[in-house]
DNA sequence: TTCAGACCATACGCTAGCGTATGCTTTCAT
DNA sequence: ATGAAAGCATACGCTAGCGTATGGTCTGAA
């Protein structure tokens, strides 16, 4: 018996983070189904197999996406004793650092994608609003009304994403300090 | 004599702003010379004459918008008599409401591409770096330090095109109150 | 008038990529 | 052992789009 729900999924797996990889490198428009054989040392044929078509893919990666991201953020934010500002600094920190890179690369990608496509469109909102309610929770458990919380949290994502937009792929660290004192500025501190 | 400099850009234009167009609509790979010429009712006789490839006309996109921008922000932050930081929230309002949706749409194709492609990165550092620095000199004049300036002028422009990034095509105007919040915490106030 | 050059259309060859059809192996249950 | 299905390769037709070649028209200057 082989795990009739998981098992056939692994195969199928493997071009979706292949496909993945090349969307936070090249863009949606990058994830073509023969490029990706070929590099999977594979042919349209195994393609075909596992999915209907390249949209049948495409639309996997974002499912992939955002239920990993969901998990991920919910693993981020729950059980916050009494320090949920350190909490936060640390999630700007994850998003805002070199490190990661590639996580903000896939962001970057999807978002331009969900500019045209309205399934992306909603993985990202799905996404978006996960983190937006938990990042607001945190808020609220330090002491701010609804609204403000919620208006930090937008502050706070926004500010990530768009910087990770105008660095690029500059490896230029920004200073400590100055990290420091935007982080504070958007948790109030 | 026709303007031996000015006259023959004004055919070429017609393409530039057709593309810049597309651009804005459907990313880089949106621009196809076939498909622009279509749309301008000619053919891709007529584009080869004025340029010499695709990519050339991707150049011309490029140098025409950040020329545009950096005279725009220019004019748009030059001469502050003393409310400098009225003058702030009104550059955060010029971006993030509905209005200007085009040229959010402009910048958010440009800088995704300019995650694949050197010219375009070159051409978003160059407004980038004319943005900051003139919003960094807003900053100064209402007695903030320099580095403080300068933060606050980073997470300004990182929050409105983040926010531009996050929105998407909803035009669910957010309350002024959540906005004034939002841009009195960037601007101090 | 006539010739040059600006401006544009038509037609061509070429490539990347999509999706389909078909056949070859390997495995696994009967 | 054998038939079915999983998993993959090969070969095909088709389209969009790039860049080139070539020829047409129209206008202004000599």
């Amino acid at each position: 018996m082989p795990d009739t729900a998981t098992r056939p999924q692994t195969d199928r797996d493997t071009w979706v983070r292949a496909a993945t990889q090349t969307l936070a490198d090249s863009g949606v428009d990058g994830v073509r189904v023969e490029t990706l054989a070929r590099s999977l040392g594979l042919t349209k044929g195994s393609f075909y197999w596992h999915f209907k078509d390249r949209r049948a893919l495409l639309d996997a990666v974002l499912e992939h996406w955002r239920d990993g991201r969901i998990d991920d953020i919910r693993g981020r934010t729950q059980s916050a004793p009494g320090n949920e500002i350190t909490q936060l600094q640390h999630v700007i920190d994850t998003y805002s650092l070199a490190r990661n890179r590639r996580g903000m690369q896939i962001e970057l990608a999807l978002r331009d994608w969900a500019r045209h496509d309205d399934a992306a469109r909603a993985a990202v909102d799905a996404v978006d609003s996960v983190r937006l309610e938990c990042a607001a929770a945190l808020f609220r458990a330090a002491g701010r009304d609804a609204d403000e919380a919620m208006n930090r949290s937008l502050l706070l994502y926004a500010y990530v994403f768009g910087l990770g937009m105008m660095d690029g792929p500059r490896d230029t660290a920004r200073p400590a300090a100055a990290r420091q004192f935007i982080a504070n500025l958007i948790t109030g501190h």
